[in-house]
DNA sequence: CCTACCGATCGGTAGG
DNA sequence: CCTACCGATCGGTAGG
């Protein structure tokens, strides 16, 4: 156990950018050391192991999530208009805290036990709250959608590649990003199936 | 440079699944000649380094893909009925060829150069056969989609997030899933705006 | 394909 | 927060 602080929040911020750059494993405890001016060992007045920042990057990203969207599930709006909302929301956190989404995204299997476990549950929450709100969709006629279990899963695929092609100084705000992701979800990327031609499979 | 063979083979194929389950960086040569009985030396009298293995799995997955849906993009077909078999081609490979293209998908950014530019480069080839469909798609007015990159990278993404979820013994195949994935995909989540809700596919 | 080994580096600790 | 160090392990090689 060790006391937390400024320095450990420069330590855990460092880390964070370093493991979305080059993953968990590729970045060792000196290369966050490094960075800071700190030789190896210096780092443990601060920080317990290696596992525990993760834990903490993760966990601080897993709380990002979930305030930023979990309310929205439960507004007394319709399905399409929370769901909506819920996309920018789940967009808003991944751009802006980038570093926390993608390590929270692409590293969080490398936790040690319990830790791992437990972020395996928050993620299931997390994908229920759209997994629900899908499913209230559906029952009211909103959505035409057959599975909602699957129509969750493909829509935060979607939202959660963003790291590995978003850039915060690049041409597509976080914004428009959401606004055409959720556009081509919720209507499709076809015309109408009465407006023309095509015939299915 | 070393020999190629029926042991090489078992190396990668032993590599690939580990690879996929551990991750690269977490996966040592020992646990690969373990798999094997082998000794950890023994294995460079087949491979030339852990990169060189690293390198083979995703130049296969990366083979594969192109295999799969390269001329499917070139038929004379209409633009959603390319799409809707590209989908269907590239969710097969996901599944059928799991191990490889989990590592394709999941280590690639961990090969060193210019191994890595390479398959990025390929990358990039591979996403244009979807985006090139979907431009074709609202030129021939097909498709609504404004932004037809942004259209392929969601795309792809849901398609390429299989690997985190898709279980080979589980309640659902990979054809199931590549309908479910085209329909939502190329008709959204919700009721279309000039139709009611009951539209067959 | 094994034995035996290499230098390098890993995460982490003791003791100031 | 540093110096100095720990045992363990890493990818890889020599020589049979």
């Amino acid at each position: 156990m060790v006391a937390s602080g400024a320095r450990k929040e420069q330590i855990v911020a460092t880390a964070s950018e370093l493991f979305r750059q080059r993953g968990y494993h590729a970045t060792t405890v000196r290369d966050i050391a490094r960075e800071l001016d700190l030789q190896g060992g210096s780092l443990y007045a601060h920080i317990d192991s290696k596992d525990a920042v993760l834990r903490e990057i993760v966990a601080r990203a897993a709380e990002a999530f979930f305030a930023a969207v979990e309310q929205l599930a439960g507004e007394p709006w319709p399905a399409a208009t929370r769901l909506r909302a819920m996309i920018h929301a789940h967009i808003g956190v991944v751009t802006s805290r980038l570093n926390d989404a993608t390590v929270f995204l692409q590293d969080w299997r490398y936790l040690e036990e319990p830790g791992r476990a437990e972020i395996l549950r928050l993620r299931d929450a997390y994908e229920a709250l759209f997994r629900q709100v899908l499913a209230e969709g559906i029952a009211a006629g909103e959505f035409t959608v057959r599975d909602p279990r699957l129509a969750s899963i493909m829509l935060l695929s979607g939202l959660n590649a963003l790291p590995g092609w978003f850039r915060p100084d690049g041409a597509l705000s976080a914004d428009h990003i959401a606004a055409e992701y959720a556009e081509m979800l919720l209507h499709g990327l076809s015309v109408r199936p009465l407006a023309d031609e095509e015939d299915d499979r």
